[in-house]
Parts: structure tokens; C-alpha cells; sequence
DNA sequence: CTTGATGCAAAATATTTGCATGCTC
DNA sequence: GAGCATGCAAATATTTTGCATCAAG
């Protein structure tokens, strides 16, 4: 897992690059996704945000705005699942893919080494240049399935 | 591919089943949806339906209710991919993933045996019973690879 | 006939944008 | 200082909902 100064570095030579600025909120977004090694929806990072550095002014259209940065940077990544909006992750970590629980939402992350490889060959086969690849399994998780049959 | 006979029947059968009415607008959503070998969103699809079927009343709301319906009952899924919203396809046909383009857009399906059946490994391994899994690789396709160097 | 389905419009959400002001650089 | 970034609020876009009416069973 990479340290946060390390992704924090990365991520201000990545302004700089774009000729964009270093922001107290900029920071702040980037941390807290760190911190909270989870998947947001927008509003959720706003709310998680204002309760934890209620000194810092910062409205949802920085959020949206930051997301959008940072997703086209490259640094975070978006999914989204059935009824529910998108939600966001910090993409710069390992690669991982996800297994959703339909009953409770849960999100659990995998990797495996079979299924990266094979990906890099599909791409290859479909002369198609790979930026960025997901992949989710839905279904029950081990509790909920339980919660089913009691 | 399934024919859309036996679609419509399996669609009939399942309303029954779930004591709902088959409606002339439930049908037409179905077989667009067939018809149109695609992905698309709630209201690409109500343009679509509205334009091929103009004697037809039929409110977006409709179009909303019935892919909500029809995703519930696992007879269409949905996808969704960077700022785009999310977007619908039956997913009645033949299980397939997915190669997104991220300059022009286009999608095009794809089947592979080898990650089919690792998927089934994972959730295995997780004690995860899989209800469906999806995987989308995003980068160029050839042509825009192609536009990019020119 | 009974009950669910529909269209319409209004309401609720979610997301984006314009603009005056504040902060980086 | 110059110019991007921000917050705020207004503008849009997207989804959902209430309700009178329609139509399937």
C-alpha cells in the first residue's frame, strides 16, 4: 500500500503539471479518501468532510469538482451498483477488484493474478489500449446468506 | 441468443408470477431493448421508443419503473462508466463483459471462458454466492489509438 | 369490477455552472 | 498582482412520486 506522503507528492507534481493549484480543500478530499479506505458517494465524503475538519469551508461543488480531477487523473476511480449512485475510491492504491453484497451493500476488494493477465490479453486480442480495468462480482455475502436461511 | 419469442414469454410468465400486468408499454420497452443491440439510458430509450412507436403513449417515468422492474428480475442490466450515467442492456442474452472507450464511447462485448470461470473461483473462495458479475475494461480502441497519432 | 399501470406534473435528488471573492503561486 | 479555486446559490439534469384515469385480468 502506498504511504500518503508519497501519493500526496504525487498528486501536487500532478497539479503543478496541469498548472492547477495546491488547495487547503484539494488536500483534504485527497486524505480523507486515503484515511477512510472505503467507497463514497459524493455527498457522503461532504458530510464525513465537514464532521472532521469543521473548521474548513468547503461545499459539495469542490467535492464534485475534485472527484472529477482527480478521476481524470487518474487517482481515483468510480463505481457504481444497482439502484445505488457512483461511488468513489482512491484508484492509485494495488489494483483490486470488488465482490458486492446485494443484501447489505458490503463492499470487499480482491486481486487476483489470473484475471489481470487475462485482461491484458483481451485488450491485446481487441487491439484495444488498456487505461484502467474493474471487475465486480455481485451476490450474497457469507452473513447475509445466513441472515436468509434463519 | 435467445429468441425474442421465448423473451417475451419468460417476461410474461415472471409478471404473472410477481401478480403484475403485462402492459402493450412494458412490451415495447422489452423489445427495444432487444431490438436494439445497445446500451442505453432511460432517456435515449424513451427518444427511441417515442420515435419508432408515435401512436404509443409513453412517459419517461414509465421507462423508469419498467427497467427497475426489469432489472430486479434480472432480466436487464445495467452499467455505468466515468461521467456517463448508467445505462441499461438485457442481460437475458448470453452472459458477455465488457471494452469501453474512453475517447469515442463505443463498447463492444466480449466472452472469455478462462475469466468466467476464475470468477466462480473467487466468490468460492469468499463464500460469496454470485448473483451476477460484470468487467469492464476501459482504454483506446483502434480507431481513436489511430486518431491520437494523427 | 378490482387492482395494478400509466401519464403528467410536481417533488425530490443529484450534478453543474456563473460569479464575486479569496488564495496560490 | 494575475489567475485559478472556492463557496454559494441558481440553474440543470436526473429520478422518483402522488394522483386521477386507464386498462389488464
Amino acid at each position: 500500500m502506498i504511504a500518503y506522503d508519497t501519493l500526496l507528492n504525487d498528486f501536487i507534481v500532478l497539479l503543478k503539471k496541469m498548472e492547477l493549484k495546491f488547495t487547503k480543500q484539494r488536500e483534504i478530499i485527497l486524505k480523507t479518501l486515503y484515511d477512510n479506505d472505503g467507497h463514497f458517494s459524493p455527498e457522503e465524503l461532504h458530510n464525513k468532510i465537514k464532521k472532521k475538519y469543521p473548521e474548513l469551508k468547503i461545499g459539495i461543488a469542490t467535492i464534485y469538482r475534485t472527484l472529477s480531477l482527480l478521476e481524470d487523473a487518474g487517482l481515483a476511480d468510480s463505481i457504481s451498483f444497482g439502484k445505488d449512485g457512483k461511488l468513489y475510491e482512491l484508484g492509485i492504491k494495488k489494483h483490486h477488484d470488488h465482490l458486492i453484497c446485494t443484501q447489505c451493500g458490503k463492499i470487499t476488494e480482491f486481486v487476483d493474478e489470473t484475471i489481470e493477465k487475462r485482461q491484458e490479453e483481451i485488450a491485446k486480442k481487441h487491439n484495444f489500449l488498456m487505461q484502467d480495468h474493474t471487475m465486480k462480482i455481485v451476490g450474497l455475502c457469507q452473513e447475509c446468506q445466513n441472515k436468509q436461511n434463519s
